[in-house]
DNA sequence: TAGCGTCCGTTTGTCCAACAATCGAACAAG
DNA sequence: CTTGTTCGATTGTTGGACAAACGGACGCTA
């Protein structure tokens, strides 16, 4: 508890006014001082990050970690709300808060949210999925197993009612990518691939009624990469990943869509930590 | 104001229990209950990722916030912590909040430490890098500055100064493959390689006592796929690169290392708002 | 005129105290 | 065994309060 008082109270007296005109020469460093409740924040957190509160781990009462740290509940509190939004905290169930590891999900939105923040071009996502795609696709057909197969084959005889019924397929379209993602294993390579997936593929909502073939021509797409997945087959997958992502351009081209407009707004769930699983994609032009 | 205040109870009063012993059929779908400063922040949040408060632009005062909304200060603050973990609010030299766009470091380190939290293995990184590596510098050959190649040549000559003096020269590694992919000008690509690279490229340092040798075979390779980045030859970069990483990975082999444990612990600055901005970074077995 | 010291209203950071609502679990009743 | 009931612990929220720091404005002085 003195620990956290005694940082505070130095930051305080430390906090000699820097301002004025323009300095002359950068001579001092600028004082990491941080509030109170930033340093409640980043003490837990250390905390989790070294292990020493493993995931799932309940944490204490906001009362008890509040004289613990030596603050007040309120000051506590605010720590634990950022705590909350990196994703290192979570809620079960109702309150009792318990440490955790940051999901996927969370991250990949909160990165897509910037992404469109930051306006980026269709190109961009483009020029990324034109690897990323086909990379994890080859990965993918060494190592996926006869249940994943199965699950992508439930996928594509949905897209396939979908496209028959006329439906949107974006959601299905995307599972599907995000499935074989997950096949190859790589966890590094999910969180590379998604938030540029998560603004990409909805982005064929806005092909569709430009394009009436747009839907056949994916699920034959899907079905050829599908195929070589379950042949085991990395080359004739990532090949077959490339012309389906290339086609994706063309069709943008086709449309006379211009490439190098900002993607539009990705509105899912906008919260991380909680309801509305599914994601509900839209892109407005 | 009223809305708020209003959306809040209303959430209170249908709060019906629905617990008890195991559910026979989901036959009601989760209610939605968020607290109010949950409410308060996806409420702002809203406001700045529609583009009703622009990037740049001051928020209101803490206590003008939580008039408007009809909720007390202490609550207003809870959801601005949140939001401020987000980085769609950040404060400016001091205090006054305003809005604002995630910065991808922020992001990339944010992921980074999932990464970590996740245990993911070398070798899970080095497959990505495999493949991010050499197609940024494909991209980055045909779109380079003479200003960027500049820099390029500056951060090798410190990394042969580095290596020569013995010194640590992890950071220039990393900036050197960040430069690169910074040439590209594609935010997508940035956003996609970055975590693993804080991750991937630190491991160096658990390698180069036991490979003498590894700094000046570094020096080489960056040497060779910065000549075929000022000749503009894509295919040569990217060869070049490619190489560089799959050395990398003997090296791990050859210093007799398991590529699959998981990759150590990445002690960059642990907040995303200010101080600490140059990552110093250690790679722990 | 540039710089310095001072005063003042505004805003943030922190604390204190309190209460309603909810949860969890234990326990009683049907 | 499912449905109330009760009770202590914890969270969500509110109200108010105060010190510290900021942003300027103002006036003084080399």
């Amino acid at each position: 508890m003195s620990r956290n008082a005694t940082s505070r109270d130095e930051a305080r007296s430390n906090s000699a006014r820097q301002g004025g005109g323009a300095v002359s020469e950068p001579r001092f460093a600028k004082l990491g001082i941080a509030p109170a409740y930033r340093v409640v924040f980043e003490t837990i957190e250390e905390e989790i990050l070294s292990g020493r509160i493993q995931p799932g781990e309940r944490l204490p009462s906001e009362t008890d970690l509040a004289e613990q740290l030596g603050v007040n509940r309120s000051t506590a509190r605010e720590g634990l709300r950022l705590l909350e939004e990196t994703g290192l905290v979570r809620r079960e169930e109702g309150r009792r808060l318990f440490a955790a590891i940051p999901r996927q999900e969370d991250l990949s939105s909160r990165a897509t949210r910037a992404l469109v923040l930051q306006q980026v071009t269709f190109r961009e996502l483009w020029e990324l999925s034109m690897v990323t795609e086909p990379s994890v696709s080859r990965l993918a057909a060494e190592r996926i197993s006869s249940d994943q197969i199965a699950a992508l084959e439930e996928n594509l005889a949905l897209t396939n009612d979908a496209v028959a019924n006329g439906e949107s397929f974006t959601q299905l379209d995307m599972d599907f990518h995000s499935m074989i993602a997950e096949a190859t294993g790589n966890r590094a390579w999910l969180l590379a691939r998604e938030p540029a997936a998560l603004l990409l593929f909805p982005a064929m909502d806005v092909l569709a009624p430009h394009l009436p073939q747009s839907g056949h021509r994916l699920v034959e797409a899907h079905g050829k990469v599908l195929a070589a997945l379950k042949a085991g087959n990395a080359e004739l997958a990532g090949e077959w990943m490339r012309k389906h992502i290339a086609d994706f351009r063309r069709g943008y081209d086709m449309a006379n869509i211009d490439i190098d407009l900002p993607i539009g707004r990705f509105d899912g769930p906008s919260n991380a930590n909680g309801r509305g699983q599914r994601a509900e994609t839209r892109s407005t032009l």
